[in-house]
DNA sequence: TTTTACCTTGGTAGCGCTATCAACAGCAAT
DNA sequence: ATTGCTGTTGATAGCGCTACCAAGGTAAAA
């Protein structure tokens, strides 16, 4: 009941004082609220002199220009769809972290979806257009995705593929050079004096598996080692398959003194693995990860691993997304590929063993 | 310069055609936009057979309501910073799906913030004041930070603590049962046999570890089984601490046949504890888990665990802050408890093992 | 000096929606 | 017939911001 006036002017006869608009600021400055707009927006053409008054101001007030204000008159909106389906959940986590924080940034608004594997494309298409999405961004799996790129794009929506092995024309891309990480890791386990390296590859609708394979192979080859494709599995990036893979691989009859798993669930899996069968780790087996997540010093011991820096990979493509969405110029297909990092930690450094 | 008219008669002298508006369905179902809106906000007051219409002709032009323009006409904005300090990837991971989309379907704005240990809460309180928040959400291990709660509800701003042990009055809370869960496991850990049963604390600044302290003691207590302090360590919920505390137990002389760690992390440190000192999980070491975090199934053998819906806490925890934020009626804090549930897996379920 | 060209600023008119209040039924009670 | 309702609808006026165009000033060119 008790109309509290909190020391400001009412202004509209709407309900009481938000925060201060332009027009309070223009007139603290004693300029026009056009003009503040300019400055808030770091037009160019105005005068240093106006400028600085107009900070001024701001500061004094703690003015925050109103968003939604300003996408309403600015006609500019933008509503990125962020489909997920079922990733580790601390790559999600740090996507989220990363895309959200993007998003707010640039002023768009980001619409976390999950999208089921048996769910339809065309319904999942139908359902973005009716959020109003005008782009969408593919962690992987989804990125992988090559009927949904397709279905998304004949929506007519902007589309981002992050950490993808194969950037399509249709999309842009953000990705690090998974075959030179798998290069970088099996090489260094090469170094360690390891000549019987295990693998196990990722699951095989995901194209990041086929580099990094690539990468492990090539690694080999420049080494000089034969390559014996009883070492080489194939999982499908959970723990459980890395443990079924670890499982066989150990149980080969000449054992692989080192493996190589593509992402670090199954790392972490193989660690189980050995343990299970009474190996030591790094002692009887060298092993090491792709990703860097959390799982990674969640095992003891901790991984050597490929870091990805996913935070910085899905602001990017957020950033892509929103400039092809403002700016029609900029909405030819783009592909950023960031840099990773070898991350050395303990699972890999034992003695060095000979087959 | 070709001023193309995509088949839509253009709405004002500004850039062309976005989605349809109010105007467009009211014209089409032939009444007042006014009567439109409140259809789209389900006003009661309207009559069934108008509201028919209206929600005709929104299917037929495939109507959806621009949120800027809501927003701002409607006076109403709702700001939550979701404030997040190291939790683990899997804990954030789903507490952001969780709350994205429910700030989405409310219509919030989610501003996601780092909090680092060593910053300054009042530099924080100012960040947010700046960024014009409303209403803070607190995941742990910040729900707990009773300074951090003063600071922010100093500034004006409504809280949500999620999970905390120690519901503030100054803030909304959701919890769980945690010292019932903790109970609950503990005593099923006694029910198969167990009699020395050892405990892994978490972090002493979270309130949360003392409940679950508790609901161990009093699941020993109820089962005539003397306490026996030695068997209860403290961790800080993470790997390495459950690594140390693990191996600190597992050295003891009458080493317990079975270890209740305060949370996931902890527990899978303990299983790697097991397996570096040659002992096999289940078989001659029970261990239980908390959380149900993406760890509780990226270990051999997989957690037997107390999940919390963590995407629905947060879920409910948005709800209560937009509507705080929205309706000063709704802003006396509310303690929502939900419920939890044991999660059986394999890492409990050995032969039973008497002391 | 006048003209042309900027460079900077201001005025005006909405963006799409909803709060508020006024208006008009239709019906019961006076 | 008049009054008073409840239930439903419409008209009006902005929310805070920016696109657009026009206007003033100053400097360079004629």
């Amino acid at each position: 009941m008790a109309e509290q006036d909190n020391g400001r002017a009412k202004r509209g006869q709407r309900r009481g004082a938000r925060g201060p608009t332009v027009a309070d600021v223009a007139r603290l400055a004693q300029v026009s609220p056009m003009t503040v707009s300019r400055v808030v927006n770091s037009d160019p053409k105005v005068h240093e002199t106006t400028r600085a008054k107009v900070e001024k101001a701001i500061a004094e007030l703690g003015y925050v220009p109103n968003l939604a204000a300003r996408s309403l008159a600015g006609g500019r909106q933008c509503r990125i769809g962020l489909l997920h389906s079922n990733p580790s959940a601390a790559y999600l986590s740090e996507f989220l972290v990363g895309s959200t924080e993007q998003a707010n940034a640039m002023g768009a608004q980001l619409l976390v979806e999950h999208f089921e594997e048996e769910a339809s494309r065309d319904e999942l298409a139908a359902k973005l257009l009716l959020h109003r999405v005008d782009a969408v961004l593919l962690p992987p799996p989804l990125s992988d995705d090559v009927l949904l790129l397709e279905c998304i794009n004949r929506a007519g929506m902007v589309m981002a593929q992050v950490a993808t092995g194969a950037p399509s024309p249709l999309a842009h891309a953000v990705t690090i050079d998974d075959e030179a990480a798998a290069f970088g890791l099996t090489a260094r386990l090469i170094a360690l004096g390891h000549k019987r390296i295990g693998f196990i590859g990722g699951a095989p609708n995901q194209t990041a598996s086929a580099l990094r394979r690539n990468g492990y192979r090539r690694a080999l080859e420049s080494a000089g080692i034969d390559a014996d494709r009883r070492l080489e599995t194939t999982g499908d990036f959970t723990f459980r398959s890395g443990m079924d893979c670890a499982l066989a691989l150990l149980a080969l009859d000449e054992r692989p003194s080192a493996i190589f798993a593509s992402n670090d669930d199954m790392a972490a899996a193989t660690i189980a693995a050995a343990h299970r069968m009474g190996l030591d780790v790094p002692r009887q087996l060298s092993v090491c990860g792709f990703d860097d997540t959390a799982s990674a010093t969640n095992v003891w011991p901790e991984l050597t691993t490929a870091r990805q820096p996913v935070a910085d990979m899905a602001r990017e493509a957020v950033r892509l997304l929103v400039d092809s969405v403002f700016d029609a110029k900029a909405r030819t297909p783009r592909h950023v590929r960031v840099d990773f990092s070898l991350v050395l930690r303990q699972s890999d450094t034992g003695v060095a063993v000979s087959a």
